[in-house]
DNA sequence: TAGTTACG
DNA sequence: GGCT
């Protein structure tokens, strides 16, 4: 067991397991950090609202996004990439939340903080393709992922699409990293569970998205 | 192919 | 569960 210092409470964290490569931290966020999670993530959402994106095909994603940090990943008929300001209101990303960075530091022992914190918000039916995280440029930085609300059927593959997977139920307050040689494996949300947690009060699930998109 | 649907 |  890891003991991390935050403030006066001294806090367990849990083991990680693997997991086709990828690191399964189940259960990191307690209830409490998971509402206090998510209402900065309120006050992220107030500044950069979620919308709806477009794949370069022109089909509509199911999940809605947001971001925030110095970068913020997008798709549209032009392609999928991160740009500084918000497709619809032209301003910058709002911060990233200090939770988040402290979440990010105490499970990759990084001292370089990431440029991105995606927000997927999944209401009911949606779900994400199996798909790479190859937009950044150094796949040398992990990429960790972070679950509120809903639970979701996560599905992990390898490094080409063909390869076998291998599915997890993530619930509220897991986290996971993909790092390594899971670094650039196919990965996506076959479903969720809609209603199956209490944190958000319409229902749904919010994922984080942490990635160090530009070395310098 | 960060999608959708059919099939086993 | 995983094909395309």
């Amino acid at each position: 067991m890891e003991a991390e210092k935050t403030g006066r409470t001294a806090v367990t964290r849990p083991e990680g397991v693997e997991i086709r490569g990828f690191r399964y931290f189940p259960g990191w966020l307690s209830p409490e950090e998971q509402t206090a999670l998510v209402e900065a993530l309120r006050g992220v959402a107030a500044e950069a609202p979620f919308v709806q994106p477009e794949t370069p095909g022109g089909r509509k994603m199911s999940v809605r996004m947001t971001s925030a940090g110095r970068l913020g990943w997008v798709t549209d008929r032009r392609g999928y990439r991160y740009e500084p300001c918000h497709p619809v209101t032209g301003r910058p990303w709002p911060p990233v939340p200090g939770m988040v960075l402290d979440l990010w530091r105490a499970v990759t022992g990084l001292v370089r903080a990431p440029d991105c914190c995606l927000v997927n918000f999944y209401g009911e039916g949606a779900k994400m393709g199996l798909h790479q995280d190859r937009d950044e440029g150094d796949f040398g930085f992990p990429v960790v992922s972070v679950s509120l609300g809903d639970e979701a059927l996560f599905r992990m593959g390898g490094t080409d699409r063909a390869d076998r997977t291998e599915s997890v139920w993530l619930k509220s307050g897991d986290v996971v990293v993909m790092g390594g040689a899971a670094r650039l494996a196919f990965h996506g949300i076959d479903r969720v569970r809609h209603g199956s947690s209490r944190l958000l009060p319409q229902g749904g699930r919010i994922n984080l998205t942490l990635r160090v998109v530009q070395v310098p």
